[in-house]
DNA sequence: AGCGCCTTTGAGAGCGCTCTCAAAACAAAA
DNA sequence: TTTTGTTTTGAGAGCGCTCTCAAAGGCGCT
């Protein structure tokens, strides 16, 4: 099969290119004899324009990028992009766009592309996921006024520019609440204060407590980095001080964290209530399966329908999107009594 | 920052279009004299060619879309694809491609993408991962003429088409064999016929059988469909044969089946040894950690390596290459005895 | 100086599409 | 029939790049 172009389905139809170019795009103000003949040439022939041409004419390419900065070394257990990918995937389909990967492991290779990426228009936008080295890429997006959307709180310039994150803080409130009201009171928190995300969620945990008249204690803090082998070192160290319950940030870490309480001998959720974060398939498998707070969007949809928002019309004012959350109950808070599978 | 073509650089630098053209991208034959003033002005107003109009100039995006047919439902709870992606990612970052996504959910997602994928040349190349419909694509992919490498063995055509997979045979004939020589005789497997690489696995099973001498049992075969859950109820179906070994062509039914034998008070390794194949990442944190078969080499890392070659060589021989794997031997078998965390 | 040869440069066509603008076709009104 | 107005169509420029081809420039030779 030659390769068919516009000027070539004319000729075939006894038509020019323009009109072969209004039929595909569905134009009005075409005769309906016209019409039906091209379509049938170009049914006949299998036409699909050609899209890189389009692009070049229209100036936009119907590709946008995912922008991932610092892709962690072991990403397999990253389940935050593991969801986020097809997630977004998903969303570009029903909306006739397609996602490019831009994942970098190294700064070096970060560096090489960014620039291009930037510059080379072959996105007509961007989602890029929050990171430690917001400040750096930022004021370059916010220069080039290239649409993009930041997956996360940013840690600085939020007034500028628009982002997706979910109620991390609402969701720890509640967490924590729902502990204080099951009668805990010594209530540890597995954290990770170098991410914003897991900043947020401790900071809903400090204001259940303070509503709740207690004071927040240092030593029931423990710092985990997200990995399972992080959550299990800060349950270790968070035993001694006793605490009846403990709220991780995070499933992976909880995972963790049961495993050393395990070992420890002691049981979830009869000697020590967990309350979890994300809801991770994970989550619904341990023993016990873990209570934790679920954010029913997908942030990776919401995203992609606020890019594509701000590509389409033009209008580059900032959208704040937080996404709601819900505390799914399940064994290891001892609010319900079962350990199902 | 005013757009900047090769037209304007040029008139900035005093030369034409064609010159700067040739500066960018590495040409001989330029007076160095020449050279230095345009790559000053290109320093100066950071031009960066577009990349749309290249591809258009060069009929090539450099851009390969990786193509997965059936989505599964829950793709958080596949590994595989998660593993896939950033390593393919990385591997086209190396060769400065960038990867685009085509992850379909539905086939009706998919048949309205499949042709203009197809057609419309906004990729070089496609890398399609295995799947029960390969024969539906795999005739328009040879007619399209469009490079492209197979992830996985495909189910027909193999003469035809280039594609990438692991030794399952080997890797599941190896693992088979470890049992053999740990005494094992009753050598259960959980399995999933619907799938060339689980069945490959089968028949790598099968040959270590046979060559010891054993006759297959039917009934110590089970049927799951690589979710944990699955691997779960067949581990369930199998208990009652009173196998003394089992071998789980995946890490993921593996979880499963080994909480199944939990459940059943049965302990691993001591009343019942288990091998499995993948080498995820759980594998080193179930309890006991899993023996089990990994392959060192990325598929995906391989896949875009060979589809670039394909590409850049223009050479569309088919190119079948099969990745080695290795027995990681841990607690599951029984050789060893520690059950490391 | 005149000639031929090699290197360096520019003009211009071409990639396949969109879109403006003016011409052509048609319909309705006079 | 002519005129006016509306709809339908085509010619052609433009998107920003590459690449061929021919012209210009530089060089050494006779």
């Amino acid at each position: 099969m030659a390769k068919l172009t516009l000027d070539e389905i004319g000729r075939l139809a006894g038509v020019s290119r323009a009109t072969v170019s209004r039929v595909v795009n569905n134009y009005p103000h075409i005769r309906p004899e016209i019409r039906e003949r091209v379509q049938k040439v170009i049914a006949e022939h299998g036409f699909y324009p050609n899209a890189v041409a389009r692009s070049l004419a229209l100036n936009a390419t119907h590709i946008i990028g995912l922008f991932v900065p610092n892709v962690v070394r072991f990403i397999f257990a990253d389940p935050y992009l593991s969801a986020l990918i097809p997630e977004i995937s998903r969303a570009c389909n029903a909306h006739d766009y397609t996602p490019a990967l831009f994942l970098f492991h190294s700064q070096d290779d970060e560096q090489k592309q960014f620039q291009r990426i930037l510059h080379a228009s072959m996105v007509d936008g961007l989602i890029v996921t929050a990171d430690r080295r917001d400040k750096e890429f930022m004021p370059q997006l916010i220069d080039r006024r290239l649409p993009f959307v930041l997956l996360g709180r940013p840690s600085k310039f939020s007034d500028r520019i628009s982002y997706v994150d979910s109620d991390n803080r609402g969701g720890a409130y509640m967490a924590t609440q729902h502990l204080l009201k099951l009668g805990h009171r010594r209530i540890a928190i597995i954290t990770n204060s170098l991410n914003t995300a897991a900043d947020d969620r401790t900071e809903g945990y400090r204001q259940a407590l303070t509503e709740a008249g207690l004071t927040f204690q240092p030593e029931l803090l423990a710092e985990g980095d997200f990995t399972e082998l992080s959550g299990f070192a800060a349950m270790q160290r968070l035993i001694p001080h006793r605490p009846d319950a403990v709220f991780v940030v995070s499933d992976t870490m909880s995972v963790g964290a049961l495993r050393a309480l395990n070992n420890a001998g002691i049981n979830v959720p009869r000697d020590m209530a967990l309350v979890s974060f994300d809801d991770l398939p994970v989550a619904a498998t341990t023993t016990p399966a873990l209570t934790t707070v679920r954010q029913p969007l997908g942030n990776g949809a919401l995203a992609v329908a606020t890019l594509l928002d701000i590509i389409k019309s033009g209008d580059k004012a900032p959208r704040h999107i937080i996404a709601p959350t819900e505390l799914i109950v399940r064994a290891s808070c001892g609010a319900v009594q079962s350990g199902l599978t």
